[in-house]
RNA sequence: GGGCGUUUAGUUCAGUGGUAGAACGUUGCAUUCACAUUGCAAAGAUCGCUGGUUCGAUCCCAGCAACGCCCACCA
């Protein structure tokens, strides 16, 4: 494409025909590159062509775009811009992340808008729903992440739910099964009631509130017909929700602490309920909280479950999963439990045990999808086994196959690795990838003749294919549950390929992402590689910074501080707005300041109008220049200059420092080449008027080269040249655009040798 | 509570054991020269606070403060 130099750069009209050249040649297929690029073929052996892959962070089908994708893609960009022209077979895999709960939401949410719930549709019906919903939307962030310019191999495009990736991740599943990896547990879970589904402490978001913490009388078992005589022993315990009393199995106290050491052993009455319960010593317990003893109720919730697992407590539930009290209850039965909490608090003051009731802030875990608050329930969960799995992630990186950088969040990555738990990896929603376990319908069909085998089918069966029982003729059951969003982003680098590929291109180079899935994303996807393809994913992982809203709080939706990046572009353009967020991409937080955008539009202007000059004045010479000889000091300095800042782009790019590389660029190209040597060949030869294209040009630019200055056409041509390449993993488009216009080219400057 | 990080010009950030740099902004000057989305120049910082090591610290060490992030927990 042929830029107009009669106009200002515009990055409108420009940026779309080039991104549809670069479509149009398919080298962002690695399989379609040239054997090395900007060199013949026949020169280079296939043998020492490296890949370079990255996989990328797979968004979300219900994303749109924010900053932080912009940063985490130009980064990526960057990287593979970078490695393709120095003639690696580069391929950066996308794809979009099916997103459980997240769609379901949204997909829920839109139904609610005509009314309809997910239940009236049922299962079937509903997940047709969701699946037009991403048909529909499914891709949108995938385009707008082409308006930034990324060089994504498209045609391998990948869902998390496609067809392929599907059979990996059930596939997956069954073989942890076979190893025993898997288990099946009764686990107080964070419950959404709402959403009907259990959470990962990772999903859940913390909210302060202002509640009450009541302080309650338990008589001691041996003073139980003196409730009400105040003199009769009690323990009293402090409680957020004495609601939950009623499913109360122990009080706990720390075992050193010397005002409850001689009552571990005894039993309290658990009032209202009239249950005797057990007083039982345990580490958990702090001392110097509220009265230094707690009602331990493993139902409801977690830090009580583990207290209970210890002391082997029975699991008494009294909530349920839409948070209203269970029969055990008693009288409070179908109660919502904080309707229960009144009645029980008033219940207990006219039964003379409640002590007091002071205020407390303290902070509510609410679901992070609905807002719905938490409650823990003990529930059927499929679990993980993390001892091996959890030990291979934190060897790969101890031993360096895998480094993270910068280097302290390995710290980060090691410290959840040494404290991990079993994986929860069932959520009980609809969308997602159903978990390939049967259930055996109730009753068993005994098979003619063979009515004494039947105490022999099998309950419960792991399997890709509906099972046929061999007993009776019973049908088996898919399991409802389906599996942790993660449970299958862990397998991206190779369930995102084909096998043909996964030969190629697993394992790949570089993982570029975002602080906060360190753990949740990261370290799953060592050890799934690890176990399924006996190698590490990637060889780097580099954290890319958090940006910032400009007064330092997150950019997030919810606060009203997020900026769509699109908007930018519209604006000023890709390039620009690329331009603005390596600049500033520094350090770790990156405080956004949108001046940085102008600034990346003046250079643009500055590059395009540079390189008019320097193509018109040279005359546009067909024959590429190699080794320019210097005649001027000028000449030698601009010649040194520029090996050294492109070597040291080279560097920098190779550490991820590539905002210093930009910031070196650009004052390279700005006032070394623009301001020093260009203003330094005017003097020696004034132009007034641009030389005519053609022969006259290139008799001009003769005269240019061989004048008596010896300033030279050929060096300005040069250095414009290497400076594009330069620049060309960082400003794509309008380095493409001006390429475009030298008549030496060989073709894209996507694929011109470094 | 555990861990990590940040604190340098109006703003956003670099940086070095020998009293500091850029970009943007500000001010002045230039001008029809590829570019006014320009060029040149200037102003602007006791480098968070306190103490220590050192001939010398913004840079090393300790303490403090403010801000931020991650993890855990909050009965």
């Amino acid at each position: 494409m042929n830029a107009d130099f009669s106009k200002p750069y515009d990055p409108k009209i420009t940026e779309e025909k080039i991104y549809q050249l670069w479509l149009d040649s398919g080298y962002f297929n690695p399989d379609n590159l040239p054997a090395q690029a900007g060199l013949p073929v026949a020169k280079i052996k296939n043998s020492k062509i490296k890949n370079y892959v990255v996989y990328m962070p797979l968004p979300n089908v219900t994303g749109t775009l924010h900053m932080g994708h912009a940063l985490n893609n130009t980064i990526q960009d960057i990287l593979i811009r970078y490695h393709r022209m120095k003639g690696y077979k580069t391929l950066w895999l996308p794809g979009t992340d099916h997103a459980g709960i997240a769609t379901q939401y949204v997909v829920e949410k839109d139904l609610r808008k005509q009314n309809i719930s997910r239940f009236e549709l049922g299962r079937e019906k509903f997940v047709e729903k969701v699946w037009e919903w991403k048909k529909k939307y499914g891709d949108a962030i995938l385009n707008q992440l082409k308006k930034i310019g990324i060089s994504a191999d498209w045609s391998r495009t990948r869902f998390t739910m496609d067809e392929a990736y599907s059979q990996d991740v059930l596939k997956v599943f069954v073989h942890y099964y076979e190893k025993g990896w898997l288990y099946r547990g009764l686990r107080t879970v964070n419950w959404c009631p709402k959403d009907g589904t259990s959470l990962s402490e990772l999903e859940l978001e913390y909210e302060d509130t202002e509640t009450k913490l009541w302080y309650i009388n338990y008589p001691l078992t041996d003073s139980k017909s003196e409730i009400r005589n105040p003199k009769s022993e009690f323990i009293t315990v402090a409680t957020t929700r004495p609601e939950t009393m009623l499913g109360d199995t122990a009080i706990a106290v720390n075992p050193a602490d010397k005002r409850y050491k001689h009552l571990i052993g005894k039993t309290v009455v658990l009032p209202i309920q009239n249950r005797e319960i057990p007083i039982v010593g345990d580490i958990a317990i702090d001392p110097k909280f509220g009265t230094g003893a707690v009602k331990v109720t493993p139902a409801h919730d977690i830090l009580d479950f583990e207290i209970g697992q210890r002391h082997k407590l029975e699991t008494i539930q009294v909530i349920d999963e839409r948070a209203k009290m269970t029969v055990i209850a008693g009288k409070y039965a179908g109660l919502k439990a904080v309707e229960a909490r009144e009645k029980i608090v008033n219940d207990l003051k006219e039964m003379g045990l409640l002590v007091k009731e002071e205020k407390y802030q303290t902070r509510v875990a609410k679901c992070y999808r609905c807002g719905t608050i938490i409650e823990p329930i003990p529930s059927n969960q499929w679990f993980l086994k993390m001892d091996k799995l959890g030990a291979m992630a934190k060897q790969a990186v101890k031993s360096k196959k895998v480094r993270i950088q910068p280097k302290n969040f390995e710290k980060t990555y090691l410290n959840w690795l040494e404290n991990v738990r079993d994986w929860s990896v069932s959520r009980q929603i609809w969308w997602g990838h159903r978990l390939p376990v049967w259930f055996h319908e109730p009753k068993c069909v005994p098979k003619k003749g063979r009515e004494k085998d039947s105490a022999k089918c099998e309950e419960m069966v792991v399997s890709l294919t509906e099972p046929e029982c061999k007993y009776c003729e019973g049908k088996y059951i898919q399991s409802e549950d389906v599996l942790d969003t993660w449970f299958s982003s862990a397998l991206w680098p190779f369930a995102g390929l084909s096998k043909e590929d996964a030969e190629k291109y697993y394992p790949g180079n570089v993982l570029v992402t975002a602080r906060d899935i360190i753990n949740l994303w990261v370290a799953r996807m060592i050890f799934s590689g690890l176990e399924f393809k006996k190698k590490v994913p990637f060889t780097d992982v580099f954290i890319n910074g958090t940006i910032l809203a400009k007064d330092g709080r997150r950019m997030s939706k919810s606060l009203g501080t997020g900026i769509d990046p699109l908007n930018y572009i519209g604006l000023h353009g890709a390039d620009a707005t690329r331009f603005a967020i390596i600049w500033q991409a520094s350090g770790q937080d990156i405080r956004w300041d949108e001046a940085a955008v102008m600034a990346g539009r003046k250079f643009c202007n500055k590059i395009w109008n540079a390189s008019r000059f320097v193509i018109e004045q040279s005359g546009n010479p067909k024959s590429e220049i190699r080794n320019p000889k210097p005649r001027t000091a000028a000449d030698k300095k601009i010649l040194k200059k520029l090996a050294a800042v492109k070597k040291q782009t080279g560097k920098n790019i190779e550490k991820f420092e590539f905002s210093k590389a930009l910031h070196d660029i650009y004052d390279f190209f700005w006032h070394e080449f623009c301001d020093i040597y260009i203003e330094e060949t005017k003097k020696i030869h004034p132009v007034r008027n641009s030389p005519p294209q053609g022969p006259e040009g290139a008799r001009r630019a003769g005269e240019i080269s061989n004048g008596a200055g010896g300033n030279s056409a050929e060096i300005l041509m040069y250095v414009l040249k290497e400076s594009l390449k330069m620049l060309h993993p960082f400003m794509p488009f309008i380095t493409e655009a001006i390429y475009g216009n030298m008549a030496e080219k060989n073709g894209l400057l996507m694929v011109e040798k470094w």
